[in-house]
DNA sequence: ACGTCGATCTCGAAC
DNA sequence: GTTCGAGGTCGACGT
């Protein structure tokens, strides 16, 4: 047996008991599937009766029970929770997660485990996302002309009052004030009103004419009429086209990280 | 070994390849610990570099990919996505998951494998849970009076024009319309515009008086003033005492589960 | 199919 | 500490 790996097939509760507590001392990840029911008090409150289900305690003391289908667990417990493993009447084992802030508790009692597996991670891998709605502001910060010729920035995520804030804050050629709000995936009435809320916030403060821009890949097919209403312009900036802009950045920052 | 688990440790990549697309074939769930590389392009785009992580795969054919920590997977697909198992180079085992509409892929590649097991998973157990904001809903149109004395229900969930459904449509002891907008969490200035739009969108449809109220366990900070300069009320509404309305009729269905 | 909205959302950043 | 917005959000429900 490796010594990565610790694992116990159709194991004794208690020997599970012992693996679950030496596993959490550890901080090792621990996966359990068996028999089991569960209980969730605090946010909400859910009952889960008897079913075979893959447990899974993560490092940093997140708890995830997952069932044979669906994307999310079932149960969960968000990371640094507190744990009281334990036999109850000599048959059922216990695993009480439990957190204060908010006061949440998650009780799954198993009576028979399939498998227990006990496993020690060595993962210093970097995670590396490109494309996300921040990079998209960056790459017209870099390049306005993405958006329209001849913009001119004027500062980054200016303070709006009680709007929020905006993306990108800026002058056209026109002397026009002029705020763009930036969506990375096509564009829903939210985002018109968002940038209603921030135009209008900004009408309020400085008596001369501010146009809207929805900067986006597209407009979903109810936001066309909506944005045209509000009286602002839309253009198309895709993902693709900012991280050609962005991409010597990125390639220099994961030269970095082989170094 | 147990017949609802086919486990290795430390095995071949082959005999990995074999079990996965036999676990697929099955609809299993899979658990494969090991050493990967991850590319994922679709929505957005993301690699991760080398390092060892737990690989699920449900029988639905979502995609869990999880580190040591974090309640989140790093990657994932969602469920109904097709796989393609293969050996590349004689060395490397490559997972890849693709979904169409929309295109996205991700692809693994592992050049250790430390533990990989597939599980049947007996589960037909029942899922409750209680005192969602639904339910809070559920309790106002039972109990009207938990909002205001005198309130008179017109009728739930009518449409609102372009600014979708509002929670809970009424009438005053004055004869002016109310909407209630409900939230289960202490209320947001996000639940404000929320209400805000409910209502405007009423006032344009029906020419006279409109209330609205907004019916949470409380209002975060910075929403008391903005719900304020709007002109709507705030109800305290515990979901505990929701729960407290509703509790003979969930009693009642959960007696019926155990028939 | 698309759009909207809730969620024990989770997560991170800003205040 | 709280508050706020983004998310490859996911999932459910309604059109």
């Amino acid at each position: 047996m490796s010594s990565k790996v610790v694992s116990f097939v159709s194991p004794q509760l208690t020997d599970c008991r012992d693996l679950i507590n030496d596993a959490l001392v550890k901080q090792k990840v621990l996966i359990v599937a068996g028999n089991c029911t569960v209980n969730y008090e605090g946010r909400a409150a859910s009952k889960l009766t008897w079913g075979e289900r893959v447990l899974m305690i993560k490092a940093d003391g997140s708890v995830l029970l997952h069932r044979r289908s669906g994307y999310e667990p079932v149960n969960w417990q968000p990371p640094r929770c507190q744990f009281h493993i334990s036999i109850e009447d000599g048959k059922l084992l216990s695993v009480l997660a439990t957190r204060q802030k908010p006061k949440e508790s998650l009780k799954l009692l198993f009576d028979n485990i399939t498998v227990a597996i006990a496993l020690t991670l060595a993962d210093e891998g970097e995670f590396a996302m490109h494309v996300t709605e921040e990079q998209m502001k960056r790459a017209i910060l870099l390049e306005p002309s993405l958006v329209e010729p001849r913009l001119k920035l004027i500062s980054e995520e200016t303070k709006m009052g009680d709007s929020g804030f905006t993306d990108v804050y800026a002058e056209d050629s026109s002397g026009r004030l002029v705020v763009i709000e930036i969506k990375r995936n096509p564009a829903s009435r939210e985002a018109a009103l968002q940038l209603n809320r921030y135009v209008e916030a900004l009408r309020k403060r400085v008596n001369r004419p501010v146009r809207g821009i929805l900067a986006a890949p597209e407009l979903k097919s109810g936001t066309v009429a909506l944005l045209a209403r509000l009286g602002y312009d839309f253009k198309a900036v895709s993902p693709e086209k900012c991280f050609q802009i962005l991409k010597p950045r990125i390639d220099a920052r994961l030269s970095e990280f082989l170094q």
